[in-house]
DNA sequence: GTGGTCTAGACCACG
DNA sequence: GTGGTCTAGACCACT
């Protein structure tokens, strides 16, 4: 299962956040078609948020057609793999990496820092995800 | 003088955008040390918003050292930014960092592929701001 | 709950004297980490002034690190103050320091007076923020 | 002659906070009936402000009767000395002592460190007055 | 209910 | 003209 992160401070709202998390993990691959997602009120506790907003999110996603909610079955993914070449996956992540240089330049942090602080965050979260340290196999 | 442009219905609020454009017009060299912004309520009117939005924008980035308004005489790019400590710098920027290792991990992209993207940025910027490639010696 | 007071003819704006006063609330232990304060509207009610006035002493405080804004939760003083390097700290303190001086110099105070005032003044709050003498030993 | 110093960024108006310098002065003995101040102009040269700014602080301290503005001849102190008592002088400083030691403690300024930027303050005011280094024996 | 943003005015202070 | 403050509303987002 997918692991989230939620930013409360965030301007993105945070179901928009999730929104956009599963999206991203759907267009990864990380989430193919059939795919279940946990219920609106076990990725609430995770998240420690309110299930009404995770709820909002896959209401969201619902709309999209990105997902269905079946009653009483759980939530599922809906979307086709839709398998990105390397470059639709450079050109999405694009606009964060150039605000992220932006910024570090602002601040006056360097290429050589800023590098290893991606590295840092890297390897915490991998941690975070459940203990994988290689390249990881995944199966459905 | 910056061009800005503002869009009303972004999750980023008005005030937000308006204090990032600016923030990268320092980072890519289009304004210096000493450059004066133009008044809140020109830039306003420019914008088609209240002046009230863009002084929110102006006292934030006050606050955070980059410019400095003087009643009276306008509001001008700050010489000497601020120093922050190591831990402040990276402090401000980890929001950014993780969400954007965040983004790269559900989309797909590897750690390697993401430094390299992020060096290219680096450099397309460094060249935005005038060429230079190390320590840069400045004169006045 | 702390009683506040705000005075409109003030050359002190008000939303900078709620700032002061919730500062020394702090500062005087009547306000501690996790304490809740009224939210912005309540008190602006109370007060009888604007609700952003009110908020803009909050934003001032959240950016100060002292309290935290959170969403639909209300507005709470911070557990553990953002930690500033020495020199942020005395860089901070520096106005007050430099009109104290001034002030003592017109008025004909030596400098031997003034040290003992702020000796003074400073045994007097530690005593009114619990007795504590040196260095504490917190238990939560 | 006194010097001044004015803080541009200060809440307090600078045409204020001339008028306090000036009414501290008197009341420190440091001018005396009779003493002529500095010419706006003169004065607003030194601080670097406008000359009106000047104008205005004197316009207001002629109101009150404590200087007097001669056509051609210049400004100059009406007050009575009234000497005030060491403790009405304490008093009068008080505030602010109050407000430095709040401040300090906020910003996680121990005493010791405090003594000693206020130390460091008075010397570097003293040089700026003119270099006395002891008690100096003023006479008018 | 909470905080977050925005508007369209107003008046003051400084130059 | 500039910035600095304040008001009295409004709508949105989250719990």
């Amino acid at each position: 299962m997918l692991s989230f992160r939620v930013i409360p401070g965030d301007p993105l709202p945070i179901y928009r956040q999730i929104v956009r998390q599963i999206e991203d993990g759907i267009a990864g691959g990380k989430l193919g078609p059939g795919d279940r997602l946990p219920s609106h009120r076990e990725l609430a506790a995770v998240l420690v948020i309110a299930p009404l907003t995770v709820k909002k999110a896959y209401d969201e996603l619902s709309r999209r057609g990105a997902i269905r909610m079946v009653q009483g079955q759980g939530t599922f993914v809906v979307d086709r793999p839709t398998p990105l070449s390397e470059n639709e996956k450079m050109e999405r992540i694009r606009p964060t990496v150039r605000r992220l240089v932006s910024e570090a330049y602002l601040t006056g942090v360097g290429l050589k820092q800023l590098v290893a602080a991606l590295r840092h965050e890297h390897q915490a979260m991998r941690k975070e995800r459940g203990g994988a340290t290689g390249k990881e196999k995944k199966k459905k």
